[in-house]
DNA sequence: AACAATTATGAAAAATTTTTCATCAGTAAG
DNA sequence: CTTACTGATGAAAAATTTTTCATAATTGTT
């Protein structure tokens, strides 16, 4: 797992790393807001641990900051303070729980789990076979592989997995999908189905895309 | 305001849907929940209302379906009941709410209007000046036009966005968009700068874009 | 004002995506 | 086993996106 953890007090920011690192995780350092965003630039994360009293940029308009941008990657706040207002303040502010200082260790995993539950019933993946479909970055993720899509690909594959266990014919297709609302002159949809299987099942080992002759096609998967 | 109506009842549902009407929203009312995925194959909605008991296809079934496939449109169940396992199991399903019959259309506005207060704090839309960049569709919506971006152009309004307020240099653009490690030999960000900038701009009478000679660029909005 | 450095721009070139088309393969039914 | 139809495929063509390049415009400095 990869952990941010945005803290000013060296002692306690490396206690966690240190942590972290024994379980297994990847975990970086930032010790103010700014650090925090040159981390988050091009970086993945998990979970961010995020300190309340910050140099700077405060841990709530980082927070804050940071959801205003679409990033909702899950963000434990580090409080000293143990008041009501605080508790408002930062579920206001878009984080997801917050720990008061001072803490084991073993209550931090236990938020993280308990927050990382909850997040994942609303990540933005599909799941299918050994698959996920990436909402985010319209790739396929396999096995630590990424299988990147065209447009059309990534709106077909969406359509199919929308429509699994179902037969649907061309002509559905191409209103939901092509968004043209007569019939398809050429055989742009076998094509791209063509394309589409593919780049699936040249990864995985299986086909998800069934052809029900005369009537159209039937998405299977788990 | 785009809703949709799942209830096999029609004079309830008709009732809605013309209270909806008459107050300037848009109401599409689906039999069973078979209909309900059609209607929503194309088209948007902001809110759906799902009757718990419903012919072939269960309020919950589909609730749990569409969470399945990553849509994530508002859901309110409308049930006769009132027994807590009903609660518990409409809010693992998805569901944002719940309104036990019989409910006044008062009601049904007022749990409407909450649950889209909710809602639209994690929707997936960042606003800059008039505009907004839609993160799912990767496109710019401004008063109800539509701009295309392509896949790069997304890709630096995003980091624009997440970034403005503050100078940035070409190199880290480069790194950060471009994922490219040296300094890049060619003007290909200058480019792409120039032709989001004329997207913008042509719609939007105003320049989001500012160049700080000889440091970078600086994205003011708001 | 003149100069050097930086940025902007139009247009060509390259790469990619999307569509078309001709042809081959598979299916159902007589 | 034919036949007629439906779907699959490779490759060409068209459209779009991305990059490159030459040149023009702008900025800061002397």
């Amino acid at each position: 797992m990869e952990i941010l953890i945005v803290e000013d007090e060296e002692r306690i920011a490396n206690t966690l790393k240190k942590n972290f690192i024994k379980e297994g995780h990847h975990a970086v350092v930032a010790l103010n807001g700014e650090d925090a965003i040159e981390s988050m630039q091009g970086s993945h994360f998990d979970i961010i641990l995020l300190d309340w009293r910050l140099p700077k940029l405060t841990g709530l308009e980082l927070c804050k900051k940071l959801r205003s941008t679409g990033n909702d990657t899950p963000i434990i706040l580090l409080t000293a303070l143990n008041d009501i207002q605080n508790k408002v303040d930062a579920l206001e502010a878009g984080a997801d729980d917050y720990i008061t200082k001072p803490f084991s260790f073993e209550e931090v995993t236990a938020r993280i789990n308990a927050v990382l539950r909850r997040y994942k019933a609303t990540i933005k993946k599909i799941p299918f076979g050994e698959m996920n479909l990436n909402l985010i970055d319209r790739t396929v993720e396999h096995e630590n592989k990424l299988i990147k899509l065209s447009a059309r690909e990534f709106e077909l594959l969406k359509y199919f997995l929308f429509n699994k266990g179902t037969i649907i014919n061309k002509e559905k297709i191409c209103k939901d999908v092509w968004n043209f609302d007569f019939s398809p002159m050429t055989n742009v949809i076998e094509v791209t189905v063509k394309n589409l299987r593919k780049k699936l099942e040249t990864e995985a080992n299986c086909s998800f895309i069934k052809t029900i002759y005369g009537e159209g096609y039937l998405f299977l998967a788990d």
